[in-house]
DNA sequence: ATTTAATGATAGTATTACTATCATGCCAAA
DNA sequence: TTTGGCATGATAGTAATACTATCATTAAAT
């Protein structure tokens, strides 16, 4: 069965790869549903299963807890913006052009046509916005970190950094530069949807152009 | 008895006022000791309890749940920020100085005197750094901001995109660049300590020293 | 035809997040 | 000095949560 494309995520995240079975990428089309409709507090493995007319136990399987199965969703997602900003530049010589293609590709990822039946790139991009940060703000980041289950997002972050740096190779914040483009573009739409007072973006159907115009001004008045 | 500064916070924030009587102190003092202990998510009020040895219930009369409490304290910490910054702006007359006065209160708040003898400044920042994205990445976001539970950080953030539209009128971005310096000044920080990767500040003494420099940099480039 | 792996069905347990009720003790007005 | 009221403490109870364990069933692979 074609499903899409398949990513190969660190194996601690997961006790079975739900990539891999008809339940396991039911699990995850679901979720990103319920997630998105309860938010991640509300969410439990109890109502997925009602919802995919499983149970808990078999989710189980799959994972540890909810915690580790937003940790893949996200890492899916990183992984997927990784994707896109290599399939983008690779023509490209020009390192202004490479950087403008990465954050076009980081604020609209979920614009792109789908890869991937079982997954809504659409709500899962929400679910980044909202609960994504959750995910490091833990007791166990560095335990987690050690395990390399935040791979797939530092990666990511290495790579714009990288580009940056071939921007501008004297800037001396290029990590901070990066990590912040991904958080600025979080945080911003999350702001104009919900506490516009503290974001210039309006709350409409141009914002995520608005947001990429935005992001870009900074970081080229930034780095030049 | 002097207990130090006082803040009015809005009142939905709590049922009664914990800055008014010596048990809602201690539960304000505990609680962020406890919090920085465990993290917010293995924090609960039955803990808190045998800490202030007092009871579930009592506690329950201050804060409807963990949740108001941290809003409470972050609220707190805000007002604080803008008390430090008023104070450190008033007798300057260039937005310029204004601005960067601005930026060293918000990385540097819990390296002032301490005003209040039962809040550790120092144990509250580091609350503020990990758990303050929490408070409003919530289903109930929306309710909360209608009855004005976020204003003391819209207003914070509404005081430095003046001062930011001082500096330069004609910037079309001021609020989203002021929300973005706080969401750099705690992210930034915790990256230093958890996920060193993912910044260029490093996790030593003079990381808010540090900090402060990038900030300003990236600002005043910004602003230019 | 038999083994094996995946899933389902069911039950149980410790903890959490409260809510309710009543007792106690202290301060302050009458 | 008594009385009333308010803050707190003590105790109990409940529904939901986050698992864990066990056994049965089914489907695919050899």
């Amino acid at each position: 069965m074609v499903v899409g494309i398949r990513f190969q995520l660190n194996e601690s995240l997961f006790n079975k790869d739900p990539q891999d079975t008809e339940l396991g990428r039911k699990i995850l089309e679901q979720s990103i549903i319920l997630i998105n409709e309860l938010g991640i507090e509300s969410f439990n493995f109890k109502k997925l299963a009602a919802k995919i007319e499983s149970t808990e136990a078999s989710i189980y399987r799959y994972f540890d807890n909810k915690h580790m199965l937003l940790l893949f969703l996200t890492s899916w997602y990183w992984e997927w913006v990784e994707y896109l900003i290599d399939l983008n530049t690779k023509n490209l010589n020009n390192p202004k052009d490479q950087l403008k293609v990465a954050i076009h590709n980081i604020v609209n990822a979920s614009t792109e046509n789908p890869l991937t039946s079982y997954i809504n790139e659409n709500l899962l991009h929400q679910i980044i916005i909202k609960e994504s940060s959750k995910v490091y703000h833990t007791t166990s980041v560095d335990i987690e970190n050690k395990n390399g289950l935040f791979l797939s997002f530092k990666d990511l972050v290495s790579k714009v950094a990288k580009i940056i740096e071939g921007v501008n190779p004297k800037f001396p914040y290029k990590r901070s530069l990066a990590s912040n483009i991904f958080e600025m573009s979080n945080n911003q739409i999350y702001f104009s949807q919900h506490l516009p007072r503290l974001t210039d973006i309006k709350h409409c159907d141009k914002s995520k152009i608005d947001l990429e115009e935005m992001i870009s001004y900074f970081v080229f008045k930034i780095l030049k």
